[in-house]
DNA sequence: TAAATGTATGTTAACGTTAACATAGGGAAT
DNA sequence: ATTCCCTATGTTAACGTTAACATACATTTA
């Protein structure tokens, strides 16, 4: 019992009053005010005051609070990212850009992951309690993920989407060319002289598989195809869902000599799942990815994709939300950069 | 310009001023504190009174401040997370279990990706000057990510490492029994009859290099066989870096009938280097890798490998860590978790 | 020479919340 | 009847920082 209370007590003494701008102050003999001049570099300090103040700083190890500055300011320089998942390497990529680039400006980014609906509104509410300057949203649903936001924007929440380029919302958007890389895609396929090219797509209501499944039909349409609806199947973008929707495309039978994958994983699982039918890929049928993923060029065969760039992408969003935060009136930009196709082993002719 | 100021000054109107707690209790009648007793759900508060500042906080939509709130607590009730990437499936993984736990518990983790030492420096700086309550490391290096955190452990900050259990420091830590994996995918395939078998590490300074590596010349070591020094070549867990260490051996003519990769992506670069030069995997070598990334089953072949719990890794951390940020006498914890050998495609029995 | 401007510093109050203490009525125990 | 405890609420001060204003001297301009 004696010991307890005495591992207590050391325990307090060892939490030793943190040092604070004032004790810098008293201790360089100067006002609080000089020593927060000093730290913000911000009004007149002379050159020997600052000095000594910067001396007072060191030998007190003083740290200053962001939390007591923030709480003067009204500004946290903090901003928030909500991602479906942290294990999507295009989500991941994109959070490592756009921190990057908070940080080299002094803001710090709220990365939270929020699988489903319910997660996004409460991390939305943590992040407004935590009182964020700003918030980025990755791949806004059309539907859910977007209708607890709205009332945030209205009420002057900066917010800048990924994935996502609203009509209607007074909101910046930053976002791949979906349309133009699902065009590429296909008439990639095209020229290669494939006559019926199937599409493996990511769940109909996000905005991306609606736009690269629009690129696709557009390029078939150009060539005087319409696209049949019974090639056109959907995934999850997970592996797994890639390979289950073939093997369905397989079983029943339906005929087609390339796939068009909306990212690489699903097209991972498409080709393991023609693999196990007996094609081989590309000699029997060829499969084309997106995302570009770090894993695709060392896939046998070598996946040919759609390149995106992603930390670009993370990085343009944190700028156009920092620009936000700090002028309300700052112009909303819908920001669009294009895809590359990276051709490698996945896609060949057919034969005949 | 008229017009230009109407615009600030609309702005301005739209910018009403934030609902505080004082504006609830003047609408509910009642002093501030009872406010807050309701808010923290601590102390006595009448359930009337209850009643009427619930209405006035949902009429006011009002909304506390973790910011002022943490200003007089001394809690910010954030973690810092510091890894080397985002990108890297591992450290996704354990981050989203670390969030979802800390979250459950009412905290938030804010995370850094630190590729280089300085940026590791400046991220604890960061997490310093926001005044997190303590730190999850996940894969501190031996050298240098330690040495910058070193100071703030003495200063009583809160730690968990994941990765490198510390023999000196008062941290807690978490991690895979790495030593044992190395030790179930060597042993397993020596069990398939393989006798020369080369190891591709990770980089040698990584703890997690270090005991898997540890593992491979222990199960090596327990048929009798001294471990081949050139059959051990170096990554950094990329999957290109595998590529070029496969290639270099097979250059060099080296022997070997299996691999065992310390992770999955080298892995692969692994065996797309043997493809390449006409080794057929499992028939003519054999590929172990470690991590089980949700990719490895759908390779082809199918990846044989290590499964690493990693969200409950994240979880205990975090757990942990907390637990430790709410006692400062809680006891440290050196937890190790089992890895469990996944069976596929990528071993088989050499020939002959 | 007086006024204006630039430089350097200090003082006061405020940001939004909770800890700590104070007050006060009602019922139970003595 | 007195004391004590439980319940319910209010008051004051504090957390660490900066904004806004005030002061004062030095230098330039009119």
């Amino acid at each position: 019992m004696g010991e307890r209370i005495a591992m207590v007590s050391q325990q307090k003494s060892a939490m030793r009053k943190r040092v604070t701008i004032k004790d810098v102050a008293a201790h360089a003999g100067v006002s609080t005010q000089t020593v927060s001049r000093v730290l913000n570099e911000k009004g007149y300090v002379a050159e020997d005051t600052r000095q000594r103040v910067l001396a007072a700083i060191e030998e007190l190890e003083y740290r200053p609070s962001a939390v007591a500055k923030s709480m003067v300011t009204g500004q946290t320089h903090m901003l928030g990212c909500i991602a479906p998942t942290l294990t999507d390497y295009t989500f991941a990529r994109i959070i490592e850009g756009a921190q990057m680039e908070a940080r080299r400006q002094g803001y710090f980014i709220l990365t939270g992951n929020a699988p489903d609906e319910n997660d996004v509104e409460s991390l939305l509410k943590e992040m407004v309690y935590r009182r964020v300057d700003g918030i980025l949203m990755l791949n806004p649903r059309a539907d859910a993920r977007y209708r607890h936001l709205l009332p945030l924007i209205e009420q002057g929440m900066p917010v800048v989407y990924q994935g996502n380029s609203p009509d209607t919302e007074p909101v910046s958007s930053v976002q791949c060319d979906n349309r133009d890389g699902g065009y590429q895609a296909t008439e990639y396929l095209l020229q290669l002289n494939h006559k019926t090219i199937a599409t493996l797509t990511g769940p109909p209501n996000e905005q991306c598989t609606q736009d690269r499944l629009k690129g696709y039909q557009q390029a078939l349409k150009h060539t005087g195809q319409e696209s049949n609806p019974e090639l056109t199947v959907h995934g999850d973008w997970s592996a797994l869902s890639g390979y289950q929707a073939v093997k369905t495309l397989l079983k029943e039978k339906k005929v087609f000599t390339a796939i068009f994958s909306q990212n690489d994983r699903m097209a991972i699982g498409a080709i393991r799942a023609l693999n196990e039918n007996g094609y081989a890929v590309p000699n029997d049928i060829s499969v084309i990815g997106f995302d570009d993923i770090p894993l695709a060029s060392y896939l046998s065969p070598p996946l040919t994709t759609l390149h995106q760039p992603l930390e670009s992408l993370g990085r343009h969003a944190a700028q156009l939300l920092i620009d936000t935060v700090k002028d309300a009136n700052y112009p909303r930009e819908q920001l669009s950069i294009k895809t590359e196709l990276i051709r490698r082993g996945s896609c060949g002719s057919p034969r005949i």
